[in-house]
DNA sequence: GTCTATAGAACGATAGAC
DNA sequence: GTCTATCGTTCTATAGAC
């Protein structure tokens, strides 16, 4: 919209984006710790180095938080090996680099689903929230089917080995349900079993 | 241990089975109704027609009474289609069966995924817990990968498509994560899902 | 001077202690 | 059943950017 500040000092649009960010990254640390529940709207602004009128300020609720760190969440932390589905890339090889990273990721994968299993019995008891996290499910789903479209369209064989929906529909259900036995049961996380559940859905 | 009784009355080991039965009967509807935290010890034994002394004579602790509830749905709500499995019927079948029943059978897992949700999040607060937890898990996979390796065996190629350990664990993984999301998101359990995944998964 | 991001007090609801 | 503490949310005053 307007020319770039040539000063130090932030406008106040970029100090804005700032303290959006800052809240955001207090809001993973304080819900990743004590649960959505156990979050106090008050420790994250505190963690932020804020109060809460000004978590208040750029999230209209404590769910509107929660969602906007989804999204954040969900738009930020796949791209690395979305790119190389499209490409036609082997499968081994994606699934051995998340294999590679896991150990790095685990705690944040442990996080999230912690987060994730607490926000969803919050969104089973209200009908507003439930929609709103419904339509999260919907999009991440889309994108993988754009992608899955993509990579079949550019594989040798141009083949597809099912429905797209429900390949789409069956790799959110697998790495949501591993997330969340990981998390009871951590040696079922074995090195393996992400390439040879991915090679075998999708192909080689 | 006894001979059996000849009377219509009932011996004190049946009538003690049967309290057992009514409270389990109970403790299902209750904390399908509240959840896990939200159900009090005291209402299931009033449901069942109990006080909560009964309970106590027969589940040490309210998580002992949710183990032994989850102990009977594993070995209850399976059988049905594990023995076609083993004895190498066509995955399409089973899968078609499976989803026929679906809509008959959505309340009672809609209900046991929420059980689950919020008896997860117990789990990992309790080390205790989370161990008798991690317990039934790897229980239940071991019972899969039994039935594939029967499977496998008869089967006319006699060739397991992947690690029987990591199919297992897949087969467990997408059957919770798509309980997870369709509590969410319900319109994602579509006819076919089943099939075509299992299909994909465990071969023809 | 105007506008707005943020602080911080105030309110209503809820859960737990006793 | 009462009291208290806590928490999400709303409201208002103010400091500082423009």
């Amino acid at each position: 919209m307007e020319a770039q500040p040539r000063r130090v000092r932030l406008t106040r649009e970029e100090a804005k984006a700032q303290t959006r960010q800052a809240l955001l990254n207090a809001a993973f640390e304080v819900f990743s710790r004590h649960g959505f529940n156990g979050a106090s709207v008050d420790l994250v602004a505190e963690t932020a180095g804020y109060t809460k009128g000004a978590v208040y300020a750029h999230f209209s609720t404590k769910e509107d938080l929660y969602l906007a760190l989804l999204d954040e969440h969900l738009s930020e932390d796949t791209p690395d090996w979305i790119e190389q589905l499209e490409e036609g890339a082997p499968v081994a090889e994606i699934a051995a680099q998340i294999e590679a990273q896991l150990p790095e990721d685990l705690e944040r994968i442990r996080a999230w689903a912690m987060m994730t299993l607490e926000f969803f019995l919050h969104a089973m008891r209200n009908e507003q929230v439930r929609t709103r996290l419904a339509e999260r499910i919907e999009r991440g789903r889309a994108e993988y089917m754009g992608s899955l479209e993509k990579r079949y369209r550019i594989d040798r064989t141009g083949i597809a080995p099912m429905s797209l929906v429900h390949l789409a529909t069956a790799l959110m259900a697998f790495e949501n349900g591993l997330s969340l036995l990981g998390l009871i049961y951590p040696e079922i996380l074995a090195t393996g079993i992400y390439s040879e559940t991915l090679t075998r859905l999708i192909g080689e």
